[in-house]
DNA sequence: CACGTATATTAGGCATTCCTAAACTTGAGA
DNA sequence: TCTCAAGTTTAGGAATGCCTAATATACGTG
């Protein structure tokens, strides 16, 4: 109803759903009860009783055998999380001394505890960065958020070279792999070899040649243009 | 029984019903279920619940009717809240320009959010500060904790000159109050007047004379040694 | 020592958030 | 069109953490 709704005091749970379901919805598309589970690592029926919770709050829309979609006061609470969380990040790899693989988890429970105060605070303390350790996209105060187009490394064209966009931030072990080679966000890689059936690509980073499974090259988005 | 036992994750209001009662424990005294529900704006019952709770966990002793006391456990998880919060405080103020009357609330809920490593890199950043910024001293990691004998303000013999130690960090509102008249951690005052059946102290700050309750008075304590 | 009050506990209930097992719906393929 | 597997929901239950109302205890006072 109160579409501009200020969500009070939602709980660690319920603004975990809410970011969950936002990622899960890239353009709007409902996301499935399956889908949520596996995400925030709950069984389906647990998933089913929170969506139908969160439906009756306004938060989502809810179409039972079929999938959930946030509302307006859903996505910008979702968006506010995300804010959260990325400055939460780049606050402490910039202050703190983190490294970007310890972030994500660090972030995962701060997220809840921080007062919109504190948050503008490390904002205005990292110069209001647009993007978080690993490339993320920031949303600003007001829900507005600038996802640059990308294409997995994975499909990068054999010859080309581009620049290393973002990389998903939920395995510390792949973000360290990925550092050790230079695989990180403004990274220069040039494709240089693409084995078929979904084998591995080899690319050139600063001189010197990485070979890199389907399943990792996946994850590594870069700028869809050539960045020269 | 583990008296060392790493309490892998207690609840966010466990770990404070923990930092109330070594609060109303100072000499190791139990603590009553009324004091605890006051402390924690709670009904005696939930208190009454949460003691058999924790007393079963054995992390603290409980004689039904008596009082509950922490164990060696429940003493050292609560120092380590303890130790969370003032250092949460002391960053704030240090690093993100909070002022000390908006650290307690701020740092109420991120005790429970910070991990280990966060908090040790917090301290190292401020140089393992001994005191918050209201004066309170910051237990170290192994749970050792200085505490400065000292006199309340409303107790200190007329033409006394003291130096404040610490202020009860509570209410913000006397927070600022006290800011606005100097009377401050390190700040020395003078005891000018005392009236009598209770009332106000008359005391002397940087040549200023302010008057002050005896409620106000109580919550400022000074060094019990004249510092002059 | 009995009484009454302050304090504490027990009884019973509710909201939240999770679970497993059972029942239901959907939709793709026989 | 029928079948059935995958996916979803409902049913039932447990732990946590809070509440109010009722009951029990402790202790100072007369
Ligand atoms: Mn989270
Ligand atoms: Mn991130
Ligand atoms: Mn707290
Ligand atoms: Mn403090």
């Amino acid at each position: 109803m109160n579409v501009t709704a200020h969500p009070d005091s939602l709980t660690r749970s319920v603004e975990d759903y809410l970011k969950a379901i936002y990622r899960l919805s890239p353009e709007g598309r409902p996301a499935s009860t399956r889908d949520i589970a596996h995400l925030l690592e709950l069984s389906p029926p647990s998933v089913s009783g929170m969506v139908k919770r969160l439906s009756e709050l306004g938060l989502l829309e809810h179409i039972p055998y079929r999938g959930a979609q946030l509302t307006e006061a859903g996505r910008s609470a979702a968006l506010r999380m995300v804010r959260r969380h990325r400055l939460i990040e780049a606050y402490l790899v910039e202050f703190l001394g983190y490294s970007w693989d310890a972030v994500h988890a660090e972030a995962e429970r701060l997220e809840h505890a921080v007062s919109d105060p504190l948050v503008e605070r490390m904002a205005a303390a990292l110069g209001h960065p647009s993007v978080d350790p690993h490339g993320d996209p920031i949303p600003a105060t007001d829900g507005s958020i600038h996802e640059l187009a990308s294409t997995a490394l994975a499909d990068v064209a054999t010859g080309r070279t581009v620049e290393i966009r973002r990389v998903d931030e939920r395995d510390p072990e792949r973000l360290r792999y990925l550092a050790a080679r230079g695989l990180v966000p403004g990274g220069v890689v040039t494709l240089r070899d693409r084995q078929p059936f979904g084998g591995p690509v080899t690319v050139e980073v600063a001189g010197v040649r990485h070979v890199i499974g389907t399943e990792l090259a996946r994850v590594v988005l870069c700028g869809s243009e050539e960045t020269q």
